[in-house]
DNA sequence: AATGAATGAGGTTTCATTCAT
DNA sequence: GATGAATGAAACCTCATTCAT
């Protein structure tokens, strides 16, 4: 009754590790870090544990793996959207592009990212706000060169970004309009307040 | 057969219900869900464990238990602010200022409410999804009612609501601003584009 | 087939914890700290590993309060045995004789306050080298009175303490003697050479 | 199929012993038996773990190779000091003396001849026991041969070869005296004691 | 009304050891 | 002659939960 798996023994370690990222990213897209457990990323491989630790050193080891390329990849991306945009305002319009094209791209990888049952003490823990803190230094920096005092502009950078992370997960959930429009939306109802913004001889706060 | 020791205090249950509540909830709020044991919460209010569960039956239901009242005192302030306001514009911003005079008065309550930490499966997330459910509502009321469909009014609804939970965590960390300010802020930063989209002709999606 | 053990379940915490303790220190007596699990042990008395835990924290404040009791007695015994003789030499003699008596007292005890197979880093090695290091002190002590320089005086004190200790475990594993004429055998033969000493106007080192 | 990289080197199999032996002892000797894994071991020498088990056994085995020579070595040392000496006075000082000496001259092999982290039952110990018992005998004969019973020469042997190994481990840690120097020390304490024993009237047994 | 005592089940990690080439 | 890949078994520890009073 058993179905006859394939031995899929002794592959090359570069393979396995593939695989094993693989698997490891999917497990922890759909569930989160805390509850996957080595012995379910394991048994998704095909292997035993102690090859995940010898492979990975362990469980937060193997985490960060799964995020690594993938984080580099949307900081890179988002920077160098920000760095080619002529003004502030594009600058912001082409970050929040990126951002939700890269989450429409791979969701997994986007999750994965933004785990929220993540420790929030220990190195994972500073790896992320790491990666985290990458990405919106960008569009924290479009933020500033939009006017108003700078606390301003880190708080307004701070609550888009998070706009952005909810609509996504909100896209994910209910996968009611395309990723890119998303990116639209959030863009037209911002622009104008911060077009406003940019023309006003930035105050201690709020209007004069 | 000895009885030597006087009880600790003999409460009668509805108070010692309270006191249980309030501080789980400090520990919730400080801690997190995954990361506050029974133990722990036995510990602060001076009880046992067992008492616990036979108040509450298990840290689930503990857990609902300390959510409950503050999630409907949320929602109702909500969507009494949302249903006195003369126009959708004005209700959106007494809704933000709503929000955020709550998560001032009562930080505890609030990080309860959003809590990262929870299952993403069983009762518990159902009954939390529809706390945030009711809670977003009558604010994707609000920005329905400025122009644009109904998905985009909930994924600006998710998306703002968020923003300004964030901003909110922010203000919690760096005490930079007034919370007051943060709300204004953030609805000078709306209002532009949303009196844009409330002008526009409101088609199926996006503007022409 | 099973030997039906008689229930001992429920027992009040004081009880129980001389129980675990008792059987703690006579495995770990046997074994060694690193050959003792804590299966072993919760199985030695009857009962489950986390109620070990719950009463000693972790296996090295188990041990540790294994050891506590019996390192403070033969800490105290032997500085009082120092320091009610009258001269060193008759210091060093009381010492002596406090140490192998102690040691054919409660063999056990003795074995576990010398274990060899401890951690050699973390803070059960502290505490131990505590315990041992006040042990030695009153001896070096007597050592120093006897003349010679100071540093051979700590040397001759680590020397023969471990001879001591060597002769202890010697006799434990052979019962070839009694432990008194152990004492009094070690002391026959250092007495004429540190009366020697004694005399000698302490040069740098050696015989002038 | 393909074979572009030479094989690391591929020494013939007395010499990768050789190499084995030599990397393995002075990691015991630095770190002891119980905390040296055969990965680390295979690290050091710069082989795979499958060649130490190929060419030992296992890691017991492998072990005991590492102390052979020595062991042979330091019991030849001192049946020979011994063996040589004119009186049994001079035979326990030439012994002493060819202790410390060995010490000195390799600290590596010492410690591991001394591990304090071996197994305590199984081959292992017995061949361990073995070792230091053969170094034992000859100075519990020359003890022997200055009066006492044999008994007795053999608690004194022990423990007086502890004592010599605690000077000389106390000398590692510290550098404190010139190792020659301690093994002057250990017999000028000693010796008065021990001539004082030669003109006793040996009861028990031991020449009159 | 409340407790002291106890546990089942499961998590991460380590290590000596072997298989197939 | 030597290796890369992989594992079985067991260790320490934690936590929600229940039993008997």
């Amino acid at each position: 009754m058993v179905a006859h798996e394939p031995p899929r023994s002794r592959l090359p370690r570069a393979e396995r590790e593939l695989q094993v990222l693989d698997a490891a990213r999917a497990l922890f897209a759909a569930r989160g870090f805390r509850d996957v457990t080595m012995d379910a990323v394991a048994a998704a491989v095909g292997v035993t544990k102690p090859l995940l630790y010898n492979y990975f050193g362990n469980k937060e080891q193997l985490y960060l793996a799964c995020v690594r390329r993938t984080g580099e990849e949307l900081e890179q991306a988002v920077s160098a959207a920000v760095a080619a945009a002529p003004t502030p305002g594009e600058a912001l319009k082409a970050a929040l592009r990126t951002f939700f094209a890269f989450v429409e791209r791979d969701r997994g990888a986007w999750q994965v990212l933004y785990d929220e049952s993540l420790p929030t003490a220990g190195p994972i823990a500073e790896a992320m706000d790491g990666y985290r803190a990458r990405i919106a230094a960008p569009v924290a920096g479009a933020f500033a060169g939009l006017g108003g005092s700078a606390v301003q502009a880190e708080a307004l950078a701070h609550g888009q970004l998070a706009a952005a992370e909810a609509m996504s997960r909100w896209w994910l959930a209910t996968d009611a309009l395309p990723a890119r429009e998303l990116a639209e939306l959030l863009i037209d109802t911002l622009e104008p307040g911060l077009a406003q913004r940019a023309t006003a001889p930035a105050p201690e706060e709020g209007t004069p």
